[in-house]
DNA sequence: AGTCCGGTGGCAGAGTCCTGCCAAAGCGAG
DNA sequence: CTCGCTTTGGCAGGACTCTGCCACCGGACT
């Protein structure tokens, strides 16, 4: 790994520990955008630091909203704001992002061929065009705690409804499995699909699957 | 890795190599059931032999219906029945297997937590047992050629119209971008989901993104 | 020519999903 | 208890999806 320009890095093998390392030695910010559920399983270990964040160093998460429906990860979330994090909530899905003290970006790919490939970025101008671009998503996102305040049931709930969606039952089913009425199951399910972005149920059921909510 | 009794391997990193070994030094019959694109990818490496299969060995793949809808993987299947595999597509899904002359069978886990745990079997009573299943399934499956004898059209539109419904459109707008009539479009949905084994069309969302087609 | 046949597209009716509206029920504050 | 707020559930109407039916078209075969 060369230590200006831009590297294109295979695979988490390699990026992980390079990452806890630049995360541990960070002055002044680390800014995270997280979009997919299993990056989050795969970075824990080595983003989840044992004590607070150092005060100097300002710590912004950026978790889609389909992500905090999964419990644990919601678990996760609350966690790294106790430790000090800003922990925020965008509108629309954010590509995974890394930023460190503004000076190194790293950008995933996608995941559809292979390894997903990791771009390390220490050009400076183009750092700074990340950055801003964070920054803007930054801005038009809701604080965590008021994105989830009203939320807690449809968290609660979510596991159960997607299940039936999974499974391809109908409404009138579905919200009796549940326990709720067919008016109210859909009005979850409306709230469900507000949650992953999506504007149709297929679109939810690929989104949920790629968010690993089921 | 033991050479009897039940052995859990998690990830691919150990499973491959031995995997291509054993393909390699079967004496018999090699028998796989294929059920995601993703053991495709990372399998095809190991298990493309450059040559057709030796003529002792009975070589079968069941593979799952949705998969075929991928070109790539619909290619690799007709690779497969060109070296003298036995191909066939059944009607549901199957789970993850791998058989081997009737002494080794590998049944793989579910990818819900970390790597995917995979059960190497030599026990003779299960692997007889696990054998019959497989046996069942590929008794009611459909041969290759007689399954995509009339869905070589399907094939060619589905990466379309999975793009339209992953957008999010409408079918009359989503129609009209395929250059279809929404009556027809609607047929190859439904063609679609029946391929997936979907009954909804949010499942049909989960099963095209988990077998990578999204 | 005629006939058959697979695919297409329109139409209609049924089934399903979505949502605004409103009354009823729960629930905490005053 | 009463008020106000929130949530629930029923209802209705509309939008969307699904599918059977049938007419039409183009190609193959006799």
């Amino acid at each position: 790994m060369t230590t200006s320009g831009i590297t294109v890095v295979r695979g988490e093998q390699e990026l992980y520990p390079w990452l806890a390392h630049a995360f541990a030695h960070a002055r002044t910010e680390i800014s995270c955008a997280v979009d997919q559920l299993f990056s989050w399983v795969v970075t824990r270990t080595a983003s989840v630091p044992a004590t607070r964040f150092p005060p100097g160093v300002r710590v912004r998460k950026l978790y889609r909203a389909g992500l905090l429906l999964d419990p644990a990860f919601a678990g996760y979330a609350h966690t790294m704001a106790d430790l000090g994090a800003e922990v925020r909530v965008p509108e629309r899905e954010v590509n995974e992002t890394v930023l460190i003290d503004r000076r190194v970006a790293v950008l995933a790919g996608d995941t559809a061929h292979g390894p997903r490939g990791y771009s390390v970025v220490t050009v400076p101008e183009v750092v700074q065009g990340i950055a801003s671009l964070f920054d803007t998503a930054w801005a038009t996102a809701a604080p965590l705690a008021l994105w989830d305040a009203d939320r807690t049931d449809l968290r609660a709930l979510a596991p159960r409804v997607l299940e039936a969606l999974a499974a391809g039952a109908k409404d009138e089913t579905a919200a009796r499995t549940v326990g709720l009425s067919v008016r109210t199951y859909r009005r979850r399910v409306a709230e469900l699909m507000a949650a992953l972005g999506a504007e149709t149920r297929f679109q939810a059921g690929v989104r949920a699957r790629e968010l690993g909510l089921i």
